[in-house]
DNA sequence: GGTTGTCAACGAAAATCTTCGTAGAAAGAA
DNA sequence: TTCTTTCTACGAAGATTTTCGTTGACAACC
């Protein structure tokens, strides 16, 4: 059975971003897209992306010295669990208040909204095509 | 400068969520919401609302054997924190990839759909007078 | 072949979060 | 009063997350 993995820390979930982001990546260069922003040691940043490999986060090609590590979990898949968690976690599986709070937290741009509202038309046919 | 509070752990919003839901609220009568769902000690609980306390997330009052505790952000500023937060973290800021992900995790029905749409025309019209 | 720099591995400390046992005060019952 | 229950306070242990220092292997250069 292969248990849901944890969700990711915050540590990691910026590990993962960078991986997404570049594609397959060296330690070295994780670090150094990393301390664009915040100042991490080199080898917090290497010992991060072992445990994460031991979790089944990372994929690692050691076929050079420097190992080429990959992200294993989608952004997507990601991204969704992480919504889900908040959903049943704050909102109690609201997706409405979700959307709510999501509108005025980020100022959405009339064109951003014109979009989000064709996705919910989308999903909107969908469920009724089923339901 | 009253610096940001931190965002919740998963315990303490469980604790919050009691009290948004109950209103104020003694430890034991948390405690017997809490462990309606989880099984956690008494004093746990306990421990984390006057922890809570310290930090400034709940207000007490003392005036009974029992204190009477108090949620003291709102359940919407705490879920806009959290809302942000996870923007930031996962979703580089992009409302629409969030909604998209929401509206996929939560089996939303057709009348919540309507709704939402009814919020973003709102938002859109709000955006278009200010803009 | 010795020096210098980069890397993964290891271990452990620091920080934070979670859990609860125990003690003593307060209130009520016998 | 004495016993029982319920509460807060305290302290500490366990678990998890975050941080790096150090070491030895490997490679590049002189």
């Amino acid at each position: 059975m292969p248990t849901e993995p944890p969700r990711p820390t915050d540590s990691e979930l910026a590990i993962l971003r960078v991986l997404w982001d570049r594609g397959p990546s060296t330690v070295r260069e994780v670090h150094d897209a990393l301390n664009a922003d915040r100042k991490t040691g080199y080898t917090t940043v290497l010992k991060f992306m072992q445990i994460m490999h031991e979790k089944g986060l990372l994929e690692r090609d050691e076929s050079q010295r420097s190992h080429v590590y990959t992200a294993k979990p989608s952004q997507q898949s990601t991204q969704k669990q992480l919504v889900k968690d908040l959903l049943d976690r704050a909102f109690g599986g609201s997706a409405k208040q979700l959307v709510m709070q999501a509108l005025s937290a980020a100022r959405t741009s009339p064109q951003e909204l014109k979009e989000i509202r064709k996705l919910i038309d989308e999903a909107n046919h969908n469920s009724s095509k089923r339901g």
